[in-house]
DNA sequence: CCCTCATTTGGAAACGTTTCCACAGCCAGA
DNA sequence: TCTGGCTGTGGAAACGTTTCCAAATGAGGG
């Protein structure tokens, strides 16, 4: 059933009668040709159904027209988009990629890295646990593969597509601080391994002392927290002077709603909650979710462009941070303690009071 | 900065004062080696900081030690979290993966068809607008790169990983007929290029004939639809007569209920609502999205699991569909005009009375 | 001491491509 | 008629690896 035999370029001389170098020439538009060579040599190739052979050519050239894409893991729908927006931009330029996940081990990382290398990669597009303490990046680096980071801070001598987590952050404590706020939370689920986390963590502390609040109160969970609304709620009721959270992403968000509900707390009357991230889903909740608005796609697609002036052996200016938005959503509203506070009530523009209808006051 | 001089294995034997041959010989722990050389290119290999070029061993062995996967987009994270799963099964095997999408374009399918088998991949996973029309797929068995599907129903001598779409449609229409509900629809998205839309609307009119119910009412919606709430609200409200509606994939049925309540339609009092895959943050939600839950990363493990046996030369029997579960959720209720009737309560397993706080009988 | 055999080694071909270099043919200008 | 230049072509090397085959070495048995 399957005839194992390839078809290479020298089949397409043979038929056309003429030499692989003509054929090559035909066949890439490259060089002088005679009309006659090169009707001869198409005719065969389509015959033949001939096609290059990538590994040939990568071989020849030492070009992979290959794209390693390191991220941790593409169950986060935020990296996966991430992902697919940087393949449509590397596709257009002739380019594919080759992906790995690590699962936040930087351990896997290491691998990823010098499996992706050993494969001959052009570029190199990564969201690591520490890129700025791989040797493997570095070596990668060194030996002249181009490497561009996604979702980082920009560090040393790397360029990244990015958001500026922690002016993101400074504006979820502004809004919070807007709402009448003063004792936060952030909720952090790896925080050790995601300098994301960390960054926003790192701004939204900024803003809190900025504006006279409370420093927050860091709360890490693990994933197995993260996944089940009891625990959640139970590891959420440790902290109960909290009346707004600010979650280190969206899913994260929408989970530490569950649990509030599961300790009789009303989002947002008895706490608010913000994400990060600004997921297609939270928009279209019965209660919209409040979030700083990113575009990983775009993120993707910026981290490619770059990657691909490097390519070129441009060296292109680090890029601006991608714009973010404070999308209000529906769970940021006043405190508690400014319930009974008439002028609390009209500053609490977020506070949709119909969002549940059982709540409808008609 | 750039040491553009790539070490080969012709410089470790240099090194090793011996031949590459020698030294590939030490390098792969294939054939006779002296414990003096092994030492030596061991050594200088080490020195040398040598890596393998995968390119060069493809060349010659012909296996690249890649396999192409075709998913229509990563930002759904259904396909994102296959690929993760087929990623993981295949990098335990030594496999790396070129992925390519789609965006639901057949000319795109055949064009990355033709990109991966260019690229001289060892297998091909893929989900794609239609497998058994692919004249490149056909080309790419047919020169033996084995190819197995993920999520499409198994089709003419190809293997897949997917669940029984339509068993699971007939199992909803079943939990719609037990809540009570006669008058159904469908809400289909790419209804056109998405067969599992199809099989699940097959299936699920199939068993609503079985159970007496009327035939389900097919309501296709636009990409822009989906996306707009007030969109979604204008087409809902063509088909009032409807009391449940199966959505094809949840996060059109996360959509359907927020176009409900613009109409200011409770769900599940005045709407019921199912949807399909189970992604993880419908059960995070303040009211649980009742849904068929598959799994998606599991579907990817098993694809991958397939087309390695395949790469052995093995011959695996077709797989059995895989598990999925009905999840209750809270968005399927008894419809309205039962309401009234006391029977119809009982009737009604479904109906979590608690799902919703300011709904507890007490 | 010679023959055989096992062990270790090196040379070279092969994989599919691109590209450098050289050569043949041809035409125009002197 | 000769020279110079241009066009089209083919041979061959190179890219990095594996592996076949043959040769060299050394040991052991007769």
């Amino acid at each position: 059933m399957a005839r194992g035999t390839k078809i290479t370029i020298r089949d397409v001389a043979a038929r056309a009668g003429c030499s692989v170098a003509t054929a090559s020439r035909v066949l890439n538009r490259s060089g002088a040709t005679s009309a006659d060579s090169r009707a001869r040599v198409e005719r065969a190739a389509a015959d033949l159904g001939f096609a290059f052979s990538a590994i040939g050519r990568a071989l020849q050239s030492s070009r992979s027209m290959t794209v390693g894409v390191l991220v941790p893991s593409l169950a986060n729908p935020v990296f996966a988009e991430a992902v697919q927006g940087a393949q449509e931009q590397l596709r257009d330029a002739g380019y594919q990629c080759l992906i790995a996940s690590s699962t936040y081990d930087p351990e896997r990382d290491a691998e990823a890295l010098r499996v992706l290398t050993a494969k001959q990669v052009d570029g190199l597009i990564v969201t690591m646990v520490a890129p700025e303490d791989s040797s493997e990046l570095g070596a990668a680096r060194a030996s002249g593969i181009p490497a561009v980071l996604m979702f980082h801070d920009p560090r040393a001598g790397l360029l990244s597509a990015h958001v500026d987590n922690a002016a993101a952050a400074r504006e979820v404590a502004r809004r919070c601080a807007d709402a009448g706020h003063r004792n936060t939370g952030f909720l952090a689920l790896r925080f050790s391994t995601s300098d994301r986390s960390r960054a926003r963590f790192t701004g939204f502390m900024q803003g809190c002392a900025a504006l006279g609040m409370a420093a927050p109160v860091l709360v890490e969970v693990s994933e197995d927290e993260a996944a089940s609304p009891a625990a959640l709620a139970r590891t959420l009721s440790a902290h109960p002077g909290l009346t707004a959270i600010f979650a280190s992403n969206d899913v994260l968000a929408i989970a530490l709603q569950r649990a509030a509900r599961e300790l009789g707390l009303r989002v947002p009357q008895d706490l608010s909650v913000i994400g990060f991230d600004g997921i297609e889903i939270g928009r279209h909740l019965d209660r919209p979710l409040t979030t700083v608005e990113t575009d990983p796609e775009a993120m993707g697609r910026q981290a490619a462009r770059l990657l691909l002036a490097m390519l070129r052996g441009e060296m292109p200016e680090p890029p601006a941070p991608l714009p973010f938005t404070f999308r209000p959503g529906a769970t940021l509203g006043a405190p508690a303690e400014d319930r009974d506070d008439d002028r609390a009530a009209t500053r609490s523009p977020s506070a949709h009071p119909d969002q549940n209808p059982s709540f409808k006051r008609t």
